[in-house]
DNA sequence: CTAAACGTTGAATCTTGGT
DNA sequence: CACCAAGATTCAACGTTTA
């Protein structure tokens, strides 16, 4: 595929499955075209033989004397090239999430870290229904971790922060998600009946990720596609995708999955938005327009001051005057504040936040 | 101090604080001397400017100076000198915990692994009541990470299965580990009325390493002791603690903590190596959390029977022990009882049911 | 007296947009 | 990039004061 030298995403193989090893093929993807990238990388290693240790001595898989530190050492380079790739093809303000077990999950972290990527959260997968230890020597490994970081410290990654919230019954969505293994229905099965890969992900851990961290349209990789589940939900929620996968046989099943995937209508897309997401409203505006008149006195939320509404779009109090935001902070001898919840006027006998004036505005502008 | 050839236990400073930087304090004991660690070092938090609630209060961060490291370089020389003499120490089947978040996990893991530490879980606390993000920026931070690791691939840990089992109502312990974070009068306060330490450690954690991963009598050691939550908890269970700890004003918090433990009887320490019905309830949670103490003395509904709580959640009486139904039925003569209503505590000059500390934790949890 | 209201706090990598 | 101003944002557990 030619690279647009704008690399621009009309290049980009948008909602198929690219054929080959995750590595190359990132590398045909033009820079600073993928939103979010979703990566379950195998810590199984069928690698040796096919990688090189640092020092390019090749691993031979079957007489080769395998300690543990070779086997860390390729896992490391390979987790280094798939990453540093992988950091190339982000937006700017794009982000990662990998997921992954105490077997590789360290490596992953640490390189990360060392990569330049700014860890935002680690969120732990708590399993309602998890595999039992057997032979009573360890813990139940009741829960897998995922990464959650952006490309640099200085990125602004997508948060909807309000949707999780949403999600969570109106309180703040926690770094630990409950949720069930794919089991049932959603367990993909191959032509002999059996279980299709070995570690299909539940389509609720893509759902959450993919409404938490990305908005429609968004383009969404997967480096290690397997039966698509990151694909599948993509196109239900509304955004594109990329799967790379190596095994025919995965992608074989993934793509008939993706086919039959009915994407929600735009209305069911939407989600809970921040204020931050709405206009912004001078709070002169609300004296223009006669919803406060100049020298109306106000109130602080607590009862324990009041300022008068100036013809200007300023607030004055004794001993300051300023905006909204100024006087409510110099008064409470606080950093700041936010004056649209701070200050009070009377109707019908009732103290009104201000923000509600401004509310009635973002209405009226909406309609 | 002068090494015993054998680095034999007698040269060890049992049941002490040293005084003194962690890696310099581990030179100074003997090899394979130690049966478990449990280390919390510095997370490395890099935190910038301040924080502030919403209702403008400012959060009280950790920004001490041991939490302080130029670069990712400079942390990761530090964890793999600390580890490197925390594994001479350990005996050959000895095994370490490690605490820590996101900032510094990731390094910790690799690092053991790199020294050829075997991790044999990775556990998480889920912590009931973690302080919110208040910008709604990020996922509420409600988990720490904890690694179990034994000193090789080849040694044998202490892993009392059944124990951790009958403290979580007779199913197999999970990886993830619901705990409330330090508060109240558990949490040591200066002379000033402020935490005496940023970071201090619920005992109901400490509580299940050491029911889990050691046996009355073993030595623990902990590089890191702050205020002394592992030999507080080391000295109540029963076991040998050695604590290290650099700053003058943790060990004497420490040290007047310590003076107060009074260790739990022998028969209350006793831990159930067989197996049995399952329970149906988790008693054993209250004694973790404190809200039974072992050894405690229970009194029936009809005040004709007592019997003693042990460490493990199982109750012991003059003729049976087990679970708190299996207890109160035998005594009863009955085919079976609830023990949640049938056993009364003391507070206050009250008998109280157990069910009411059950239904407390219920409470917490939003059941 | 109790109940309700109010205040405090916890390992935190915690903003955005305009000039 | 620096600087400045607007303005968005919290949950559970304790402890203390008020009604």
């Amino acid at each position: 595929m030619a690279k647009t030298s704008a690399g621009g995403a009309q290049a980009l193989p948008l909602d198929s499955i690219i054929a080959g090893d995750c590595i190359e093929a990132m590398r045909a993807l033009p820079d600073a075209s993928i939103d979010l990238i979703f990566a379950d990388p195998p810590y199984n290693l069928q690698l040796k033989g096919e990688l090189h240790r640092p020092d390019n001595s090749r691993v031979d898989a079957v007489d080769d004397a395998w300690d543990q530190f070779d086997s860390f050492a390729v896992y490391d380079a390979f987790t280094r090239a798939w990453l540093a790739e992988a950091r190339r093809l982000l937006k700017p303000n794009g982000a990662i999430w990998v997921i992954g077990s105490y077997h590789n999950v360290f490596r992953l972290g640490a390189e990360l870290q060392n990569q330049g990527y700014w860890i935002l959260n680690d969120v732990i997968w708590r399993k309602t229904n998890p595999m039992p230890n057997f032979r009573g020597k360890r813990l139940t490994n009741a829960h897998e971790t995922l990464i959650w970081a952006s490309k640099s410290e200085s990125a602004k990654p997508t948060f909807n922060y309000e949707a999780l919230k949403a999600l969570n019954e109106g309180v703040q969505m926690r770094s630990d998600w409950v949720l069930p293994i794919c089991t049932g229905h959603e367990r993909l099965k191959g032509e002999d009946g059996m279980k299709a890969h070995p570690t299909q992900k539940p389509e609720s851990l893509l759902h959450r990720v993919l409404i938490g961290t990305t908005n429609p349209g968004d383009v969404v990789l997967d480096p290690f596609f397997g039966t698509g589940t990151t694909g599948a939900v993509a196109k239900m929620l509304g955004r594109r995708f990329i799967g790379i996968e190596r095994e025919e046989s995965y992608r074989k099943v993934a793509q008939r999955r993706l086919d039959k995937v009915r994407p929600l209508s735009l209305e069911a897309l939407a989600v809970s938005t921040s204020k931050r997401a709405e206009p912004r409203v001078a709070f002169g505006l609300l004296v223009e327009r006669g919803m406060l008149r100049p020298g109306e006195e106000l109130q602080s939320l607590n009862g324990r001051h009041s300022a008068k509404v100036r013809a200007d779009g300023t607030l004055t109090a004794p001993d300051v005057t300023g905006s909204i935001h100024q006087v409510g902070a110099r008064l409470e001898g606080a950093p700041s504040c936010n004056g649209w919840t701070y200050w009070h006027f009377k109707r019908d006998g009732q103290n009104v936040p201000i923000d509600a004036l401004r509310q009635q505005i973002r209405d009226e502008m909406g309609e």
